[in-house]
RNA sequence: GCCGGAGUGGCGGAAUUGGUAGACGCAAGGGACUUAAAAUCCCUCGGGUCUCUGACCUGUACGAGUUCGAGUCUCGUCUCCGGCACCA
């Protein structure tokens, strides 16, 4: 052993003996309990960050102590390797994507590997091979069977420079994040998923994901976004058609003065004349910010009171939501309202609060002049006027009666709306998994059968930039004869979104040796029945909605296959706080890097730099660090040990370089005390021989034992764990010993804290475990166990309040009866002058711990 | 606007079922060792008052309340952060 903490030597040299012992393989045993722990898998962008740290640690310190807790451990680790980035790269730099995300994956898990993260690689996958994606394409096959893929024309953000479709995260205030162009809103054939086919069941399975965070559950509930109304027929005055409509408000029927229909709803084609203008409002569809409508020239009857009603087309009224079409109550909807005021259309007043009911049913009059008097629209419920044979009812009831009469008119029905849409899935990009889809002349839309999977992506492709998908030139995978009746036919050229990838990677890492989903159906023993659900995910709350519902979603449909027995994916979910730093921004120059700032100077123009919030770490901002350098210079075990310590997991983690250099001067000083006892084997001490210091450490190392696996078991609350480790080495440090027993004490302390330490800082633990004498890997041990009756006190330091102020600390034993407590209490000098003369009214005695007494 | 979450020293953060507020770490100040520095070790460290070896007052965003006792429970207010934001 050697005097020096050389870290690199140490942490080189345990990766390697972990790697050659294939310590980190799955155990195949299958009838020992198992636990899934597993993290988000990277992009491989190029190199990891401190995001990818935390995140990774966290997952590690669970995997090894889970392991050590005598769990058969599934702890994978994988690449999300498809993506824009990878094309990009090909055309700024002229390199295949494949070659990029290759090398990406090479570099980086070195990386991995030297944060000395305990991974099953035999069971790593990367999304773009074609084994990986093959089974995307399979999946796809199966829900088209299903109907659950499907192709139909939507509106798509469009950026017409850069000739591709953006998700919504890629518009920036209405212009592409890339070019800059105005985004526009274009009618495109698209594949879907029918993901609101399971919209109840993700609904209500979101009360069963008892171990996820609140606030993820809401998210998803609020995205789900049911709702309860009614479907209602308006026929369109002089014409057979008849315009259906849904509400959530039908106590508020009696108070429409207009509808509105969606641009891209057929009646609005039909109806509309101008249709120039009709392209305005379609051109302006879903920018909510500036309401744009349309009268048609046609009116719809309200089938309650038979008034006619203006018909408009509004920008506004989404077709993917409800029926496409509205009813509108100015008085009571404020956007309503706000249309109203643009077009003149008239407010009619049919909602009043209940303290003005009883007025306002005696004046209708009054509230009509109200209406013109209303600043903004009333929208709370309350009791209905004006509205026939149901005024005078509240909101709720009249919801009930109105629903109720609507369907036994035969005017509509009473329904559910989810604000969930089907996913769309196509994109027009190159490095994705190709839609198995081949289109035919004769045959229409032919699935590629599945013995002809994986359809693989072509090598043959340019990477200019312009014009959209590179698929397009490819003669090679365009043309292809049609399966069915073998003529001429082409295939589709979109590639699927790569959150289809990542929504069921999971599922892939149980099968050992090759994916193969189809032999695995119906096969209750399967691998994967084993596995499922993953015990513990791990990742950033960034995927709160997207990544999770999909993954849930693909769950569902899985076991719909047969594939898989449970319908959640994921049992535990901890959602792990951002890596934040300072920022420092000058007036000039914008953000800076620290070493730009001398004096609270910029070091390029002199002037006074701003110390920026704390922020996530991001390259613009430049308050980014390099996790290669960190490790260079304190070792990987320094740089796990502060980013665990730091903050709780869940919480945003503020990196602190003085931080980082504690953590590093805590485990030389485990190092300094292993070395200190060097030799000294841990044995059993006989109890009653013990000296005073030492049974108080033995007592400490006890109690240690059980904060530490309390606050691991409790919410992975590893910060106190480490400062209850902590605080033993300090008292290790400061022990004193006299005798050989004490020093087995000794060695009792050092021993439990090295296998508590072992999943936070795995490598110099294993240096020490291995200095000390012991055989084998620190994680073939099992975790330590507490002694209640070693962690007892003997003596306990008894509070004594007056009125509920601190007033005296005696020492007492423990164990001490409340009755010996209060009259110790009562006898304590200082106390007994404060009482001097007052009258004791009442005593109150916490067991083992406080008395207060209580005075006139 | 709606839905979540959070406000504790100079800083990151601790505080079982309501029971010693500030564990652990960082920074800061003082001291020891050293020719010196680094490293290491020891002491102090929420604010205030005093008759300053000790004691008292005050203090967990703000204001009330419940209680023998509130960082913790209840009600109200303010601020910050995150998500969804014209979903009919």
């Amino acid at each position: 052993m050697k005097e020096r903490y050389d870290f690199n030597e140490i942490e080189l040299k345990w990766q390697k003996y972990w790697a050659e012992r294939k310590l980190h393989k799955t155990d195949a045993d299958t009838s020992k309990e198992k636990f899934y722990c597993l993290e988000m898998f990277p992009y491989p962008s190029g190199k990891i960050h401190m995001g990818h740290v935390r995140n990774y640690a966290i997952g590690d310190v669970i995997a090894r102590y889970k392991r050590m807790r005598g769990f058969n451990v599934l702890h994978p680790m994988g690449w999300d390797a498809f993506g824009l980035p990878a094309e990009n790269a090909a055309i700024k730099h002229d390199v295949h994507p494949a070659k990029w995300t290759y090398e990406n994956i090479d570099y980086m898990k070195k990386q991995l590997d030297r944060m000395g993260l305990s991974y099953d690689w035999e069971r790593e996958v990367a999304t773009c091979s074609p084994e990986y994606y093959k089974w995307n394409q399979w999946f796809f096959l199966r829900l088209y069977e299903k109907g659950l893929a499907y192709k139909r024309a939507s509106f798509v953000n469009w950026c017409p420079s850069c000739v591709t479709v953006l998700a919504n995260e890629q518009v920036i205030d209405g212009k592409c994040w890339r070019c800059d162009s105005t985004v526009i809103q274009k009618e495109l054939e698209q594949w879907f998923f029918r993901i609101t086919h399971y919209a109840e069941e993700l609904l209500q399975g979101c009360d069963e994901l008892k171990g996820w965070p609140e606030r993820v559950v809401t998210m998803q509930k609020n995205w789900i976004g049911k709702s309860e109304g009614v479907e209602v027929d308006f026929p369109i005055d002089g014409s057979d058609e008849k315009l259906r409509i849904y509400t959530t408000r039908p106590d508020t029927i009696f108070g429409i003065t207009y509808m509105c229909l969606a641009p891209g709803h057929p009646l609005s084609e039909k109806l509309v004349k101008d249709k120039d203008r009709l392209e305005v409002v379609k051109a302006k569809y879903g920018k909510m910010e500036d309401k744009e409508g349309l009268f048609t020239g046609h009116y719809a009857i309200n089938p309650l009171t038979n008034e006619k009603i203006p018909v408009y087309v509004a920008n506004f009224v989404l077709m993917e939501y409800g029926t496409g079409a509205i009813m509108s109550v100015p008085a009571h909807d404020q956007r309503d309202f706000e249309f109203a005021k643009k077009y003149g259309l008239p407010i009619k007043v049919v909602i009043v609060p209940k303290e003005q009911s009883v007025v306002s049913l005696q004046d209708p009059v009054g509230s009509q002049q109200s209406a013109e008097l209303l600043k903004e629209a009333f929208e709370d419920e309350g009791v209905l006027i004006n509205s026939g044979q149901f005024s005078g009812l509240k909101s709720a009831d009249a919801k009930r009666e109105i629903g109720k009469y609507i369907e036994e008119n035969s005017l509509g029905k009473r329904t559910l709306n989810y604000k969930l849409r089907d996913w769309g899935i196509s994109r027009q990009r190159y490095w994705g998994t190709p839609i198995p889809i081949i289109y035919c002349d004769t045959c229409g839309i032919v699935p590629v059968p599945d013995k002809d999977l994986p359809v693989i992506l072509p090598e043959d492709v340019k990477f200019t930039g312009k014009g959209g998908s590179p698929l397009l030139e490819s003669e090679a995978f365009l043309k292809v004869n049609c399966p069915k009746c073998g003529g001429n036919a082409r295939r589709e050229t979109d590639t699927m979104d790569t959150f289809v990838d990542s929504s069921w990677y999971f599922i892939a890492y149980c099968l050992k040796g090759g994916i193969d989903l189809k032999s695995q159906i119906s096969n209750l023993k399967s691998p994967i029945n084993y596995w499922m659900p993953v015990d513990q995910y791990i990742g950033g709350i960034e995927h709160a909605v997207l990544h999770l519902l999909y993954s849930r979603f693909f769950t569902m449909c899985m076991r719909d296959l047969g594939i898989v027995n449970g319908s959640e994916p994921f049992k535990n979910l901890l959602t792990q706080g951002m890596v934040c730093k300072e920022t420092w921004k000058c007036p000039e120059h914008d953000w800076l890097f620290p070493d730009e700032v001398k004096n609270g100077k910029c070091m390029h123009c002199g002037k006074n730099v701003e110390k920026g919030r704390v922020e996530k770490m991001s390259k613009s901002k430049k308050n980014v660090i390099d996790p290669d350098a960190l490790i260079k210079k304190y070792g990987a075990d320094t740089i796990r040990l502060f980013s665990l310590f730091a903050a709780p997991p869940e919480r945003d983690l503020e990196w602190s370089d003085k931080g980082v250099e504690g953590a590093y001067r805590f485990l030389n000083k485990v190092w300094g005390i292993v070395y200190k006892y060097k030799g000294q084997r841990a044995g059993i001490p006989i109890a009653y021989s013990l000296s005073p210091i030492a049974s108080s450490l033995l007592r400490k190392t006890h109690q240690t034992i059980k904060r530490v696996t309390d606050d691991i078991e409790k919410d992975y609350h590893f910060n106190t764990a480490i400062a209850a480790l902590m605080e033993l080495v300090n008292d290790i440090s400061s022990f004193a010993p006299e005798t050989d027993e004490d020093r087995t004490v000794a060695g009792i302390a050092i021993k439990n804290t090295l296998l508590m330490l072992a999943p936070f800082a795995p490598h110099i633990t294993e240096e020490l475990w291995e200095a000390t004498n012991e055989k084998n890997s620190i994680f073939e041990q099992p975790w330590p166990v507490w002694d209640a009756e070693l962690a007892k006190e003997e003596e306990i330091e008894l509070v004594v309040q007056v009125n509920g102020k601190l007033r005296a600390k005696i020492l007492v034993p423990a164990g001490l009866s409340d009755d010996d407590a209060k009259q110790t209490a009562l006898k304590e000098q200082r106390i007994k002058e404060m009482l001097d003369g007052k009258q004791v009214k009442k005593v109150v005695v916490v067991k083992g711990k406080l008395v207060n007494i209580v005075i006139g």
